[in-house]
DNA sequence: GCGTTATAGTTACATATGAAACCATTTGCA
DNA sequence: TGCAAATGGTTTCATATGTAACTATAACGC
C-alpha cells in the first residue's frame, strides 16, 4: 500500500534496473515463442536451440553444438540425448577422434525444424514490430556493444 | 567444420536472433551481479529480489511482492521462508485478514541490503558504461516500448 | 613407446523451478 | 446466516539445471 521511500537506504528500484528488466523481457519473448512449440513437439527451448545450430552447421560434435548454442556441455549432453532418442538427431562417431560425435538432423528432425522456425521468426517480427526501424536499428547497435562477441 | 547454409531449409541464426541474444545478454548480465553477492551472503537471485522491493515498498503481503517482482507466488513463498529463516524479513499477520501476511525487512535485512544494493548498482554502471549517452537513451525507451508495462 | 595431461562426453548428486493440489480464511450472495 | 466461490499462502511432485566426478580417447613430452 504505502510506497514509502527511505531516502537513508537507497533501495533500487526494480522498474528501472537494467538487469531486472532484461530478464522480463528475455523470458516474456523467450516463453512466448517456446509455448508454440513446447508442448506442441515435445521440444525443450535447449534442444531447439541444439536443432537451430544443426541446421545451420551440419557435422557439429556435441562440444561445437555447446560453443555455438552458448550452453553448457551438459545441457547439450541431455538434449541430444532426448533429441537422438526422439529419432530427430543422428549421431555419429568422429573418424579420426573417436571421442567426438558427428551429429546432424534427421529427415524427422528437419521436418519439425522446418515446421518450428517459422514461427519462431513470426514471434520475434511480432515483438520487433512494436518498433519503428529506427528503434530496430539502435536496438541492434546496443546489442552489438553489450554483447562480449564470443564468436571463438 | 563447414558452415553449410540449406537455403531450402532457411534455418534461423541464432546470433541475430533477438529472443537468443536477449537470453544470453540477460544471462550474462545478472550472473555477474549474483558472484558478487551468491555466496558471499547465502542470498539467491529470488531472495534478493524480494529484498529489493521490500526495502522500498515496507509492509507488502506475499502476493503483492510476487506482483512487483514478476516472480510466481510459490518462487516468493520459498524465498521467504529462507528469508525469515536466516532473520532477514519479518513477517507478521494482516489485522483484518488472517491470510494476509505482513513482510518488512528486519535491521539484519536492512543491513544486508545496504551492501548489496550498491554491488547491484556499480555493476549496472560497468554495462551501462559501454554505451554512450545517447545509447543509454535509446535503450530505455526500446525497453519502454517492448516491456508491456504490468503495473496493476 | 609410455606415462602425464588434456579433451569429449556422460553420469550422479544436489538444488532450483513450475504446475497442481492443498489448507485456511474471507467474500459474495441467496 | 450459511454455503459456494475466490483468495493468500504452503506443500508436493515431477522436471530442469549446474557442479563435480567419472570414463574413454587422444595429444604431448621425453
Amino acid at each position: 500500500m504505502s510506497a514509502d521511500h527511505k531516502p537513508d537506504h537507497a533501495p533500487i528500484e526494480l522498474e528501472h534496473f537494467l538487469p531486472y528488466r532484461l530478464s522480463i523481457l528475455s523470458n516474456t519473448v523467450s516463453q512466448a515463442i517456446a509455448d508454440d512449440y513446447q508442448q506442441r513437439y515435445d521440444l525443450s527451448v535447449t534442444e531447439w536451440r541444439v536443432m537451430a545450430v544443426l541446421a545451420r552447421f551440419d557435422g557439429l560434435s556435441a562440444r561445437e553444438v555447446a560453443e555455438r548454442t552458448a550452453m553448457d556441455k551438459v545441457a547439450v549432453s541431455r538434449a541430444l540425448a532426448r533429441l537422438v532418442e526422439a529419432g530427430r538427431v543422428n549421431r555419429g562417431t568422429h573418424d579420426g577422434d573417436k571421442r567426438r560425435s558427428v551429429l546432424s538432423l534427421s529427415e524427422a528432425g528437419w521436418q519439425v525444424h522446418d515446421e518450428v522456425a517459422p514461427m519462431a521468426r513470426a514471434r520475434e517480427r511480432e515483438v520487433l514490430a512494436k518498433l519503428d526501424q529506427e528503434e530496430r536499428a539502435w536496438l541492434t547497435r546496443i546489442l552489438d556493444k553489450l554483447q562480449p562477441v564470443r564468436q571463438k
